[in-house]
Parts: structure tokens; C-alpha cells; sequence
DNA sequence: CGCGACATCACTCATTTGGGTGATTTTGAT
DNA sequence: ATCAAAATCACCCAAATGAGTGATGTCGCG
């Protein structure tokens, strides 16, 4: 087992040279990573490899921002979970770029959804891993990483910045029109992800059944669709409402 | 940082006693859980522990159930994660207790879900914790285990096992209407979850309206709800549908 | 063969929903 | 203070949906 999976690695010892001085100084890694118990072991199996120092980590987006700004630049190589109890480690990558441009990013991640890696891709990541990938194999793309090249070729990057594009244009529209519907929309699309009937959303947010049907029309009309399904399905496909 | 979120565990150093020896065994650990680089890093960090020792790894429940079967029962605690890639965790709780009844078990996992925690309990897990904990948290859990003791206070336990039930009660019958609906009640399903209204159901089944109909009506009378709506939200809930 | 399950279609009726239009009040930002 | 957006309610109409009843043909199984 253990194919490359995609991963081009030089075989090289890598560590980081400091110019002006002969020897080499282990890579600096920053590990974002909701799950504690994994952000943990990883960190402790980078501190055991002689090449590697893991400077920081967080298990969340806003944990990540403050530490960045403590560490100061001070990575080489960002290995970044996707999800995130509040928000996504894209948009950390974006961030950490501007702060750090010679940082690369990892997106590490259990998602399989090529929108996701076109993404990434797109705020800047210069790699991609899924978790179910050898810990050899991870660290051999922090390496290829932290060496200044990509995990990526410029043929898959096209790809994926082709894909990108077109997700943007659909996603871009779509997130344009949830963003324009009120909180109170928000509500009866909540409370239609209960399976509830236009009376029983007006019963429930103690409105008169009128009022319900506007903002029912409304979020109709905003989500450009034409039925209450069709919004429901919207609604769950980004995530707007949960459905137990 | 590191509360005890509900562990009880001694601080004793409980490596595993040998029968007829004065001295001390390693706990054999057994690691399922399909993010291959999480289960690496945590056998990695198990084996440098002096009272822990892995013994076994896999990634799914068909590799966990062939490699229990080399390992004979010989492994004191198993670490098992709650989503896999061929089904879940908690079947496979069932077999290795089965097989190895003194071998406890520790669901890891990232759900919060009662209702998974209440199905794992029921199954015999003697301990349950999200992936979100400290490393030294579950070292610690996994020594209370160890020891036969659990990690769970009998309340607990039976509180999870009444909530067990109920949703057995539920899930029994749900699962009992589900069996009921036909070929092409699934299909009229399928099609609702594309958001089509009755009669672009009805031609994209090549059928008339009033037939669609009468179906559409089955389901709702077969899933025991009121609402075409509803309808879809059950056939998501159960999988019987996939909504992209 | 007959029985039952399934699929098909038709018809009715009440209610819900999709689709507008218009109006009032509240609220927040300029 | 003014303006715009949000929330509230009312009334209208046509179409879709929920609910019930009944009928026909097919198919597999005992």
C-alpha cells in the first residue's frame, strides 16, 4: 500500500537554510486543526523528525488568526484543516498568505469534494491531502512544501482554477441571494426544515399566516426558485438550515 | 486548559498485570478509525507510553474484523472511530466483545450526537469521547479502561441505554415503513428530490399525473406524514434518498 | 386457477401553496 | 429628519397539493 497518491517529493533532506550560515535550521510548521487529540499527535510526530518544528497551532479559525499574529511570520510551511468549528481553513489560507507570503499552505482534510481542493486552490493552497493519507506521505508533502514547490501540477492547478470559476459563478449568485434574506426568512426556513405547514411556521414565529406567506414569497423569489421544497433543498444544500 | 469533561480516571499507573508474574505488561491497544494519518500518529504516540502498546490497526470494519480475527482477543483496550468508510464504528463494538469480552472499547469520535452515543453504549463501548479532547485525555481514559473500569457513571449509562431504546422504537418503525414503499414509490422519492413538482414527476416517469399522484400519496400514507415536504425530509433522514 | 400486491388512471373536494398588489409600522443608518 | 429596509398584515386568484374513492390490467405465487 501507500501509493504516491499525487504526491511529487524530491527524496531530499530539506531542512531550511538561514542565509548567511552553513547549517540548516528545521522547517517551522503552524497546525490548524479542530480536533484536538490529531492536532495534537501530529505536532508531537513533526517535533520527533529532526527536520521539523511545529511553532504554533489552533483549533479554530479565530484561535488561528490570534497565533498567527503572535507568531509573526514565523512559519514555513501552514498545514490547515477544512472544517472549523467557526468557519473554514480556506479562508484562513487568504490570511495567511498576506501576512506571510513565503508560508506555504496544506489544506489536510477528510473532504473529497473537488469544489472544496478548487477552493483551496484558489486562496492559495500549494497542496492538498486527504486525512486518510499516510503520515509518511504527509510529511513528505511538507517537505515538497516547505522546499518552495507545489504538491500540485500546473496542469491540475489549471484545472482546478477552471473549476473554481465556474463553482465561483454558480456559488456567487447563490451566496449573493442568501446573503440578501432577512432574518426573519432565515427563521421560516429553519422552521420549514421541521416539515412544517405555512400555518404551523406562523403559529410557531407568532405571526398571522399573511405575514408567513410573504416572507415565504420572499425567500421564494430571492433563492429563485419556485416552490417551498425547492427552497428547502437550496437551504440545506449551503448549509443554511440543518436537518436532523 | 484540559477540564475533565466527564473522565473519572484513578492517576494510577495501571499497566496490565500478567497472571503468575510480579511485573508488568504493556495495555495492548487496538486502533480503528479510517483517517490512516490520525491512526498512525496515535499508535506512534501509544507506543512511546511505556503502558501502552498497539497491536492492531485498520481503516474500515471489514479490515478491523480481519485483523481481530489474527489478533485472537489479544488486545485489552479498542480505540474504534464512529464513521467509516464501509459502515460504522458501533457494529463493529458488537463483534470485538463478542469475540474478546474483556476487551474494553473507546468510541472516538467527532459526533456529539446523543443518539450515537446511546447506539454505541448499547453496543457495549465502555467509554466515549470526541476527538476533540487532549491527547492526555484520552491516554488517561484509555488507562481507566484499561483498569475495567468505565468512563461512563452508571446514570449515565442508564440514561444513554432508555435513550437507546427509544430511538430503537423509532428507528424500528421508520425502518418497517421504508421496506414497504415500492420500486417506483422510491423512484416518485428520488424525483422529489430533485425539487419537481407532481407533474414534472409525473413526466419524467412517463406516466399520468393522477398516477404520480396516487403514489405520491402512498409514500405520505406508508411514511405516516402529511406533506410532500416532509416526505423528502424522512427519505433524507433514512438515506433512502440522496440530496445534492 | 385465484389471490394479493403493484402499477396505472380517473374523478371529486377542501386546503395549501405560488404568485401578485398594496398598505402600515418599526427600525437602522445617513 | 429622512430614507430604505424589514416586518407586519390583508385580499385576490390560479394552480398545486392532500385526501378519499373506485376501477382496470398485470404479474408472481401457491
Amino acid at each position: 500500500m501507500s501509493g504516491s497518491r499525487g504526491v511529487y517529493w524530491s527524496g531530499l533532506y530539506a531542512a531550511r537554510r538561514v542565509p548567511g550560515k552553513g547549517r540548516t535550521m528545521p522547517h517551522r510548521i503552524f497546525l490548524v486543526e479542530d480536533h484536538a487529540s490529531f492536532r495534537q499527535t501530529m505536532a508531537l510526530v513533526f517535533d520527533m523528525e529532526k527536520d521539523f518544528e511545529t511553532v504554533g497551532q489552533a483549533g479554530s479559525v479565530a484561535a488561528a488568526r490570534e497565533a498567527l499574529a503572535a507568531l509573526d511570520g514565523g512559519a514555513d510551511v501552514a498545514i490547515v484543516d477544512l472544517t472549523l468549528p467557526d468557519g473554514e481553513g480556506i479562508e484562513l489560507i487568504e490570511d495567511l498568505r498576506a501576512a506571510n507570503p513565503h508560508c506555504a499552505t496544506l489544506l489536510l482534510t477528510a473532504s473529497v469534494e473537488r469544489s472544496d481542493h478548487a477552493r483551496a486552490v484558489e486562496a492559495g493552497a500549494a497542496g492538498i491531502l486527504h486525512k486518510s493519507a499516510d503520515v509518511e506521505e504527509i510529511l513528505e508533502a511538507v517537505r515538497v512544501l516547505a522546499e518552495g514547490r507545489t504538491l500540485l501540477s500546473s496542469e491540475e492547478i489549471i484545472e482546478l482554477l477552471r473549476l473554481a470559476g465556474r463553482d465561483r459563478e454558480r456559488d456567487r449568485e447563490a451566496r449573493a441571494n442568501i446573503e440578501r434574506l432577512t432574518a426573519r426568512e432565515r427563521e421560516v426556513l429553519q422552521a420549514l426544515a421541521e416539515g412544517l405547514s405555512n400555518k404551523e411556521i406562523a403559529r410557531k414565529l407568532h405571526v398571522s399566516v399573511d405575514t408567513e406567506r410573504t416572507h415565504m414569497m420572499n425567500i421564494l423569489n430571492k433563492l429563485g426558485v419556485h416552490s417551498r421544497l425547492q427552497a428547502l433543498l437550496f437551504a440545506a444544500r449551503h448549509g443554511l438550515v440543518k436537518l436532523r
